[in-house]
DNA sequence: AGATATTTGTTCGTATGTATT
DNA sequence: TAATACATACGAACAAATATC
């Protein structure tokens, strides 16, 4: 593994770059602008110097910078703007693209319903109680909102789509609740695999009343738990309402290969 | 959220490509070429048409082209070689990249020891009870071979760190062989958080005999639930090796920014 | 081992688009 | 509206890498 390299002045990063003739310039490029970011303590919002400067510096064409810009952009530090004043920020990476590099290494992978909810099982659980220490009334309200979209049985196919749908956005809101980042992304990349399979594989077709009927029973219980604070409780009937979901899904199993690309 | 276009054929693609003039071509590129993956079944090893045909039928430029491919290329999507017979070629993306870049994800984030461990704790003891069921003697001699580098108190404080992080790749390792993607991801991401932990922000640095000397009987423990397919004992056991070795971090708790940006 | 053909990688000059003033 | 400052896009020429003979 490599050794980060925090702080490097500007020469070094430069010889760096003219020594590396075996491998890609403009990636070679991107990390000396990664490490001038680290070494300049730039932070979300703060301007990287524009193209002309950027060029000189690193001594190397418009094309290959415009290359190495692309790299940072994709990795969601950098993102460019014209117009006067304009040029390459900052930037915090935003939830949505970290969810869709994640979803392209699944890519290519076998990741089945199974797999799904032996994670949501435990991470569940344990989002429901940490959240209860501090969740208050304004965000329960959000949360039992978003359950008048599916307390009433559907009429058609499409409604039942739609129904599943806003109940899996009622766990990602609940997550988004959730001051820990590395759990919240977790709840979060999952319950989109979950939305993605919806979408693509057309699984759910058949009318599913139970799971429907369940998870809103469970999820009033969820609620009442967060108005008394009682995180055992919503760790417990989170617990319960996932092994049901699991148990309901997994008859209707299916593998999903490709096809959750775009995010 | 973007309905994914699976099926899409090439004349609306280069259609949509010359409607947006409001935003980047070469992401629109990328995203072109991405349907196109998605369209002709397109798998690892397989090869993407030259540049000069790309250029051709997606009428752009050279340059753009080439940072739409850059973009593909950053994801992981794809490797580019030269020569004759080269070209783009799809390729699976490699697990550092995707680790490098959710740690870009977190990279201004604020993610604590105690964060790290809430997900620790529930993850590794499902993680020893999944790979229970199939893991065999070749896997459980890797993991008992690893051991041999921390069953001794250390001499120094660099053998101490080089012990510690021996002790995470014992994790690391174990999580290799589960054939949950999902899981396995999940685990040794997070023990890559705890390695870069220890190199950059050099906390342990003080001696810690006990973590040491309790995670050794654990993973004892855990080795002979292994043999013995006791698939519960093995739960457990992480279980209390996990709560154990977070309550002993948690005295050198220490909050990390930035600092594992590279990959 | 060396020459050659093929294909990506890099550069530069120029032109166009776009947001600010 | 016009001028300005900046990114974005194009095309042709050249350099480097690699497979094949």
């Amino acid at each position: 593994m490599k050794q980060p390299a925090i702080i490097r002045d500007k020469e070094n990063s430069n010889a760096a770059l003219k020594a590396g003739r075996n491998r890609n310039r403009a990636q070679k490029v991107s990390e000396v602008i990664k490490d001038w970011i680290l070494e300049l303590r730039l932070f979300p919002g703060d301007r990287l110097p524009q193209e002309p400067e950027l060029i000189a510096k690193l001594g190397v064409s418009k094309g290959t910078l415009r290359e190495s810009l692309k790299i940072l952009e994709t990795q969601g530090l950098i993102k460019t703007r014209t117009g006067p004043g304009g040029g390459a920020f900052i930037s915090e990476m935003e939830k949505g693209l970290a969810n869709s590099l994640l979803a392209t290494h699944f890519f290519f992978k076998d990741v089945s319903i199974s797999d799904i909810y032996e994670l949501r099982i435990i991470m569940e659980p344990q989002l429901a109680r940490n959240v209860c220490g501090y969740i208050n009334e304004t965000q329960i309200e959000i949360l039992r909102e978003k359950m008048t979209y599916y307390n009433y049985p559907p009429v058609s196919i499409v409604e039942e789509q739609s129904q599943r749908e806003k109940e899996l956005e009622f766990h990602e809101i609940m997550a988004g609740f959730c001051q820990n980042e590395l759990l919240r992304f977790n709840c979060q990349f999952l319950v989109q695999l979950l939305k993605e399979l919806i979408i693509c594989k057309k699984i759910y077709q058949k009318p599913n009343p139970e799971l429907r009927e369940k998870g809103l029973t469970y999820q009033e219980q969820l609620l009442t738990a967060f108005t008394n604070k009682d995180s055992e409780t919503a760790h417990l009937v989170l617990q319960a309402h996932m092994l049901e979901a699991k148990s309901l899904m997994l008859a209707q199993e299916a593998h999903f290969k490709r096809g959750f690309l775009k995010g």
